[in-house]
RNA sequence: GGUGGGGUUCCCGAGUGGCCAAAGGGAACAGACUGUAAAUCUGUCGGCGUCAGCCUUCGGAGGUUCAAAUCCUCCCCCCACCA
């Protein structure tokens, strides 16, 4: 099938160009094409996912992609779907970004493909350039007319209260021209992006056209919504990010298993690699037995595998068995207890000065105020190593904590909040 | 610069002297149902609390009053129209 089939297939394209043109250009082999990621956080997040899955698709289809890292643009600050104009990052700190982002495409891309991506940083090209060869060797292809007539101008000049600075609106020829700079150096003729991002891709094509005389292909993925309208990639803890330092394989995972039923076949299009048989499957299987929960657990599955490995996979789903299975927590093998709270918010006290359980609570992070925590108590919302708690005055006592005190994981008593919550208890 | 309208608890928004920690909606959190889903229903939703109450909050600073989100003075900011 061709790539551009699939992608369409899978409704990953929003707005093309040429759809047909495009269409035939990647039916040869060995094209280039490229989308660029700012580092404007310290690791890649799942809203990131879309466009680098579908550099990944593209490598997989025997095409050459470039996986852009924006230390130049990233400088600038996109106005593309922001309403006001964003601070301006240090310019050390965003190279820093850069090279921990490289790092992580490096390993997601040798991960998912067994090859090594072409990771380029425009920062290369631009950080030479004069202001005079900008001004006349690219801006003069840009009428001031057009790019006001760009979303991300006009939404900004038409709030007063913010307007937009000269900065960022210059992004879009820095844009443009990076897609300039991949076409003559590397016969890039596509550029990739999110939704908003067809302002700037445009910008580049423009760009193309009349400075190399050419064509260049523009497409841009739908924005991604849920069922209920929540916004996708956000937790209670903000966003879902890549890096297991700032998101555990656990709660990435669970985030990933919550999905809606509603979502869940348009999602498993669009995070995984899964064939369209396969999916049509499991489909029917949401279709047949929505509590067997097949469709999500693949999908969790998937993208747990594609961004943290097998390996983190397994120990996820042992996680997973322990807090989600029916069985007693006493019952449960204490190593894989531990094990599975591991990313759990954990206290350590002195036996004599345990605080009150309100108390306790707060410390864990699972109630905001010792009143609440109250509140939480008497709604039944608390369970302490899996049993409800009614009385807010109860006093943790030894018989409480689970586990040898001097064994490998210690002992530590499991307090929840709602299903999901986990924080523990220790001595120390 | 002039005239008019505004700034209220996470957000929107009611409240024009005591019955105001402040209506209503949204978001959020929790409970019930279920499937670690959605929808629905219920509860909570400034902080502390021995649950009696205490403390902090209505753009900022003062003032009037037994009592102020509400009245007065000055200041800051936003919006609309005029210049």
């Amino acid at each position: 099938m061709n790539i551009f089939d699939e992608l369409t297939w899978r409704g990953l394209v929003h707005q093309v160009s040429d759809a047909e043109g495009l269409r035939k250009y990647l039916d040869a082999p060995g094209q280039a094409m490229y989308c660029g990621f700012d580092p404007t956080a310290e690791s890649l997040h799942i809203g990131n996912l879309v466009p680098l899955l579908s550099l990944v698709r593209m490598l997989r289809a025997g095409h050459k992609p470039i996986f852009l890292l924006g230390g130049a643009t990233g400088l600038i600050g996109d106005p593309s779907g922001k309403d006001k104009e964003r601070e301006l990052s240090n310019q050390a700190a965003v190279q820093a970004r850069a090279e921990r982002i490289r790092a992580q495409m490096e390993a997601f891309v040798e991960r998912n493909t067994g090859q090594k991506p072409r990771v380029m940083n425009n920062y290369d090209w631009v950080k030479d350039m004069s202001a005079i060869e900008l001004l006349r060797d690219v801006g003069k292809h840009f009428t001031v007319n057009w790019m006001l007539a760009k979303d991300s101008v006009k939404g900004r000049i038409e709030r007063e209260e913010t307007g937009i600075s000269y900065t960022e609106f210059s992004y879009m020829i820095l844009q443009g021209y990076d897609f300039y700079h991949l076409c003559k150096e590397y016969g890039c003729r596509l550029q990739i992006g999110g939704g908003d991002q067809w302002g700037n891709i445009t910008a580049g094509t423009e760009l193309i056209r009349k400075k190399a005389a050419g064509d260049a292909y523009a497409l841009t993925f739908p924005l991604i919504t849920t069922a209920s309208g929540k916004k996708f990639g956000k937790s209670e803890k903000g966003a879902i990010f890549m890096s297991p330092a700032l998101t555990s394989p656990y709660a990435f995972y669970q985030f990933w298993i919550n999905t809606e039923d509603a979502d869940v076949v348009k999602f498993l299009k669009y995070f995984t690699f899964l064939t369209q048989e396969d999916i049509a499957a499991l489909e029917a299987e949401v279709a047949r037995a929505p509590q067997e929960r097949a469709a999500q657990k693949a999908l969790a599955a998937q993208s747990t595998i594609m961004v943290h490995g097998e390996e983190e996979l397994a120990k996820v789903l042992a996680a997973t068995d322990a807090l989600f299975g029916k069985g007693d927590l006493r019952a449960l093998d204490h190593g894989t207890l531990a094990a599975a709270l591991e990313s759990a918010p954990a206290k350590d006290y002195a036996f004599a000065a345990l605080p009150d359980l309100p108390q306790i609570l707060v410390d864990l992070n699972l109630c905001p105020s010792k009143g609440q925590a109250r509140k939480d108590i008497q709604a039944g919302a608390v369970s302490l190593n899996g049993d409800k708690v009614s009385d807010a005055a109860r006093a943790l006592t030894e018989d409480d904590f689970l586990g040898e005190v001097n064994a490998t994981h210690g002992a530590f008593v499991v307090l929840r909040k709602g299903k999901k919550n986990y924080g523990l208890v220790r001595l120390g």
